[in-house]
DNA sequence: TTTGTATTTTGACAGTGTCAAGTTCACGTG
DNA sequence: CACGTGAACTTGACACTGTCAAAATACAAA
């Protein structure tokens, strides 16, 4: 249980993951490899496979490190915004959209198929804390008549595509550029309580 | 203009865009590497680089050839519909969702930042295909009243999203599988002219 | 045939992930 | 205090990757 520096470097994991997070935003996603990360913290190079398991573990792990800023948009979004149950619903788009924007290679990375997703638990729960967030967001509105869930995988899937699509408009550069604010495809749903 | 066999092939590049389907339908983004596409081929292993410019020249010529294929399933999708607007929007939101679902890792690809644009005008032509498909299909609804594109814009973000939704809950296999039939999701938007 | 040009091959290089074997350190037990 | 014991890390090697320059090949035109 002690934590003292114990051995050349220290507690490496938390390091190798930052380090991670720097060069996949810096140089994207292919110019992350082991060796880099491990020179970057200045460890042999065979270091971080030691830790991780392998490549992929690192993708894990910076993917569930990538889940916590995420969720922790959208928790911003919403508590920056008015309690009605709408407002609190665009806080948490914003918050979605705010985390795709600034974090692009992440977005990219935790919703991407390259990694395998082994029983790593952590990333299974920390993902599931954020359809958690969209779905406590969503459990302020009527559900729809056809499907329980409806809502929620409408709203889930407007944000995440219209995400998707304002990065792929840019990067295609067309002079077609249909980017307006979210609020504007956000459906009508009805609250449960009054908004006051 | 002569289309013999040219030389100890003959016309690699389309055979090259072939292969490297389908090692990238089989092992992946990750297992995609041009020695292996120059193999399959039967060619030595620099061969696909002077025909593509590099790796990334590939990865454009995939993408264009997996747009194509895009662009024909929403199209079937549509011709396979009734002729209203909302059968002919819901036909072609069913095509958009079989390509994502049966060519996996080229609906990744084809919506990746891994791939830079460079001036290549076929990927950048055949996507703006795609892009009007949806126009088209759209434009057999009335405009929304906010914004000329809104309409556009929800749809595709929908389709989109509901689509990487759908590979992302499956690839994490959670107990809370959310999948349900897209038109419940659909939106209502009002027909330009009477269905008949 | 000779020339010319595009196509393909060969060989080399640095960089990558992974593995096996070695080294170094902290720490608990005698 | 000496001593192992095990985890953290290093070292060295291997096969594989993309890229490049130079050579060899094949076809078209003259």
């Amino acid at each position: 249980m002690s934590a003292k520096t114990p051995h050349h470097h220290g507690n490496l994991r938390p390091a190798l993951i930052a380090a991670g997070i720097t060069v996949l935003e810096e140089d994207g996603m292919a110019g992350l490899s082991l060796r880099k990360v491990a020179a970057k913290v200045g460890v042999s190079h065979a270091a971080p496979a030691h830790h991780f398991n392998g490549k992929n573990g690192l993708l894990l792990g910076i993917a569930a490190e990538g889940f916590r800023t995420f969720v922790k948009l959208m928790q911003e979004g919403r508590d920056t915004a008015a309690p009605d149950p709408q407002a609190q619903l665009l806080g948490l788009c914003h918050g979605y959209l705010k985390f795709a924007d600034e974090h692009q290679a992440l977005f990219q990375l935790i919703f991407s198929t390259e990694i395998k997703n082994d029983p790593d638990e952590d990333l299974r729960k920390v993902s599931l804390q954020a359809f958690d967030m969209l779905v406590d967001t969503c459990a302020l509105f009527e559900p729809s008549p056809q499907h329980e869930r409806a809502n929620e995988v409408m709203i889930w899937s407007l944000v995440h595509g219209y995400a998707t699509l304002r990065r792929f408009n840019r990067m295609m550069a067309s002079e077609r550029n249909v980017v307006m604010p979210f609020d504007l495809i956000l459906p009508k749903m009805t609250p449960k309580a009054p908004p006051g």
